[in-house]
DNA sequence: ACGTTTGGGCCAAACGTTTGGGTTACTATG
DNA sequence: CATAGTAACCCAAACGTTTGGCCCAAACGT
């Protein structure tokens, strides 16, 4: 089986075994279609693929990219890899990736500048063809730069400036909460705003707040609170609207790792959640719907938002221009803002 | 600024800049500390490195991968990246990756064969230097097979018979678990155990039988029910178990994730979590600490795992060999097991 | 019969780097 | 004063691919 000389099986190797000149080889295998068919006749192309098949011949990317000065590279750079939405859309960008025969290389950069100039430099250090970024802030100069040094990018999740971007229609899902928590009555509402530099954050707070005053509800301004993007902000996030003049009866919290915190805290406050205190998340986790108590979430596609970005990607890497993208939301009711406690009315009866 | 000549920095250019022969800057640039010295005098070696760092030389891995042969890449699988489990390792290993100027690319299988060889090969064509498996099964040809090819590997997470790896001492942390539980009087208790072809669910489980086994505690066959690693298969599992014969006082689930499906299965059956049943993970997530009902669980340092074992990577790929190391876990009492609902999050001392 | 096309290949250069050997010009040594 | 030693370089050959040309023979058109 394993030949004694181990030979590594190159173009070179096919070709001389064959009495065949290496480029007709390398125009058969790797050459472009429209090139392939006049390299070589049907016949002795077919030979060539036989052989390079049974020795399981793959192109070594050092050289073609040496070569062509295209990697087949892209750049992923995320806040965290831990993070599960943005592991998620993550999901997405390889999967469309892979069917394109592009590799993937993701970095996660802590939504720190620093660090995330430097993940960059890295990157195109390894010579990716494009970059991926999901962790765009809304003024952000080191992508103004980067486009200034006609590097190709397209921003995921997050959008920034007139940067291509797919996102989902942040202010329609923010509008979409805020009608649902009006709709069951409640007038006292508060939201837990994320990151002010995200336009995930500021998109869906803005669209709910103009649903509100669309309809008449005033939210004070200390109603409306920043946060890290997980569980420990929200917590404390929550813990300052409830201890603040403004108790709300209803919040509303643009991730639902956020929402989750905010859950805890309302326990520790003796509340029943979807009772007493109505909270709902944003993105619609897998976690969600499993909680025991079942979030209220606005669900975003957001393994299609990372093929799309791909997809963006792959566009503008063949020289054309691209538009942004929004991808629709869609509310997604549960208990801990209908009031209904499910099966059994114990829920909450922990915090007794 | 910008040159019109548009001319790529590469080591000739610089070497013709300087007046010098190319291979003398790649020497001082780029070469083995050893050859360094010897290749100019400090004072070109200053020349040379100033005039690089002014124009942003950063060596083109196409160049280099061609004629070393390395390609400074290793390839991490994982059944997905959207597992937090599996990403927060992934974080260890990238972060130790970084440190040593090597790339990680990562590759979802889902924990099914065909995917995975598939992106296996396509980590190889890629000419990664090595590998690192976070979906190692039990009993696994593939692994055995690539290592067989010479393959340079290391599993995470999860072992696979002598192949080198690095995990939690899962068999440790399953009698902690076990030793809780008993120990707060429990003497009906199940398991909820994973995918039976995981080393992380088998061990744990088997650690959690072997105690209740010295402290004379019998667990009956069907208290063991296997399940997938996430929330739905928790609750699928939990489901069973608070229907079947032997209704539980207590569960351990070999996974954070199940056992918030096993807390929501609680819930539907009228139980409160923590007083009239006790549900314990595994991992200590982030999420566990900060759920509304604190989640008892047993620590594992995730991050640390993925730091070794792309350590232990690094040996491999020096040409020498490893030991598999085994870290060890802590148990973190909370709520869930407890019945005492304050001091949500603390992190429980370990007292025996 | 002769010029032209075309099918089927071959040729060679180039991409950027590394690395085992020179080749100088000094300097220290005996 | 040779001679060995060394510091400081230069040389050249790879590594595997791609791609614009080139070439030859056979087929074709007139």
């Amino acid at each position: 089986m394993a030949e004694p000389k181990e030979r590594p099986v190159t173009l070179r190797y096919i070709a001389d075994e064959l009495g065949l000149h290496v480029s007709t080889v390398s125009r058969v295998l790797n050459g472009r279609a429209d090139a392939r068919g006049r390299a070589a006749s049907g016949d002795t192309a077919d030979r060539i693929r036989r052989l390079a098949a049974e020795l399981g011949y793959q192109p070594d990317p050092h050289g073609a990219g040496l070569r062509t000065g295209r990697s087949g590279l892209v750049g992923v750079l995320v806040p965290r890899l831990s993070d599960l939405v943005l592991a998620t859309i993550y999901e997405g960008v390889d999967e469309a990736a892979a069917e394109r025969g592009i590799t993937t290389i993701t970095a996660g950069t802590l939504d720190d500048d620093p660090t995330r100039r430097h993940r960059t430099r890295m990157l195109l250090a390894r010579r990716v063809d494009g970059l991926v970024f999901g962790d765009a802030r809304l003024d952000d100069a080191f992508l103004d730069e980067l486009a200034a040094d006609g590097v190709r990018f397209v921003l995921a999740n997050r959008r920034s400036g007139e940067h291509p971007s797919v996102t989902p229609d942040d202010a329609l899902g923010g509008r979409l909460a805020a009608r649902h928590l009006l709709d069951l009555g409640h007038t006292r509402v508060a939201v837990i705003a994320g990151e002010p530099y995200a336009s995930t954050g500021a998109d869906r707070t803005a669209g709910f707040l103009a649903h509100c005053r669309e309809r008449g509800v005033d939210v004070p301004p200390d109603s409306v609170v920043h946060s890290s993007f997980d569980t420990a902000g929200g917590r404390a996030a929550a813990e300052r609207l409830l201890a603040g003049p403004h108790r709300p009866t209803a919040i509303f919290a643009v991730n639902d790792f956020a929402a989750i915190g905010a859950l805890g805290a309302a326990r520790d406050h003796g509340l029943r959640v979807g009772a007493d205190l109505a909270v709902m998340g944003y993105n619609d986790t897998p976690l969600a719907a499993e909680l025991p108590i079942p979030l209220t979430s606005v669900a975003v596609p957001m393994h299609e938002i990372g093929r799309r970005a791909l997809e963006m990607l792959a566009v503008l890497l063949r020289g054309r221009s691209a538009e942004s993208e929004r991808l629709t939301p869609e509310l997604r009711p549960r208990a801990s803002t209908s009031g209904d406690p499910g099966t059994t009315g114990r829920a909450g009866s922990l915090a007794d």
